[in-house]
DNA sequence: AAATTCTCCTGAAGGC
DNA sequence: TGCCTTCAGGAGAATT
């Protein structure tokens, strides 16, 4: 399931092979994606693409034909390098051909998207309710703690909403509020500026660890299985229940919140 | 406005 | 061993 650190590995394993190339084709083999694949995107055909970034998991590659194509990787979407000719194989939904290599995108649970997006990208209907990069400048504690007051909903739910702040998603959740010593439940306009201030720190440490221990892996994009799915990262409470908590000992607690199964310390999170 | 539910889909895991 | 059932999960859309 990619998190903003997969997307931003993924971005930073593909773009030393698209940047500045021009795009011989684009091979659509299955078009049902999330939303069907359009025609639209043939419109990149013998481009060149300018340049490649990310917004929230949005992976958006920028053309000198007038418009961007936009790729998410959904829950179990992987892009990789094909450089050695190899035939596609099950779930490669569509390739972007350069005279170096072929990038593949595959994805067996076909949540992902593929788009053709005409600027200003920011304004397309997908971006344009975006919260801020958590890694940015504008993601704070003090934009938590304003947005927060009078909610009612908990605070796992709060920060995965895309439009409070992108990219947190259910793993980081947890680990954040674990990290930040909030209890996933508990009612987001119950929470004080001071622990937002920590929640947010924690957020931005998460995501940062994640995407530098994903750095030690770009090596599998090419001729491979695509990006590994989790980053072997040491999570201290997600999928850890009845464990012991690294920090008191208690048994980690499961629990599903707003649908999406989380867990905690019910000792060391209030 | 905010919160909740539904939806897409397949692989993995669990039950028997 | 194998078949059947259940479930997770990003995030937009629909509903309350």
């Amino acid at each position: 399931m990619p998190e903003l650190p997969e997307v931003e590995t993924t971005l930073r394993g593909i773009s030393p092979w698209l940047q500045d190339q021009t795009l011989r084709a684009v091979e659509v083999r299955e078009p049902r994606l999330r939303w069907p694949v359009p025609e639209a995107v043939q419109g990149a055909v013998g481009a060149r693409i300018t340049g490649l970034r990310r917004r929230a998991k949005y992976l958006l590659l920028d053309t000198d034909a007038g418009g961007e194509l936009l790729v998410h990787l959904g829950m179990s979407g992987s892009l990789r390098v094909v450089t050695d000719g190899a035939p596609p194989r099950k779930h490669d939904h569509f390739d972007l051909v350069t005279d170096r290599a072929v990038i593949r995108y595959n994805d067996p649970r076909r949540f992902g998207a593929f788009l053709w997006v005409t600027p200003p990208s920011e304004t397309h209907e997908l971006l344009r309710h975006l919260g801020p990069e958590p890694l940015g400048e504008a993601f704070d504690g003090e934009g938590l703690y304003t947005r927060s007051r009078g909610r009612r909903g908990a605070v796992k739910n709060f920060i995965m909403d895309g439009r409070v702040v992108v990219g947190v998603g259910n793993i980081y959740a947890s680990e954040a509020l674990f990290m930040a010593g909030i209890h996933p439940a508990r009612a987001a306009g119950r929470v004080s500026l001071e622990r937002y201030r920590s929640l947010a720190a924690a957020i931005r440490e998460v995501l940062q660890r994640a995407i530098a221990q994903g750095g030690t892996t770009l090596r599998d994009y090419v001729n491979s299985d695509g990006a590994p799915g989790y980053f072997a990262l040491d999570l201290q409470v997600y999928g850890r229940e009845s464990k012991a908590c690294f920090q008191c000992g208690a048994p980690v607690r499961q629990k599903v919140i707003g649908q999406r199964s989380s867990f905690y310390c019910a000792r060391c999170q209030r």
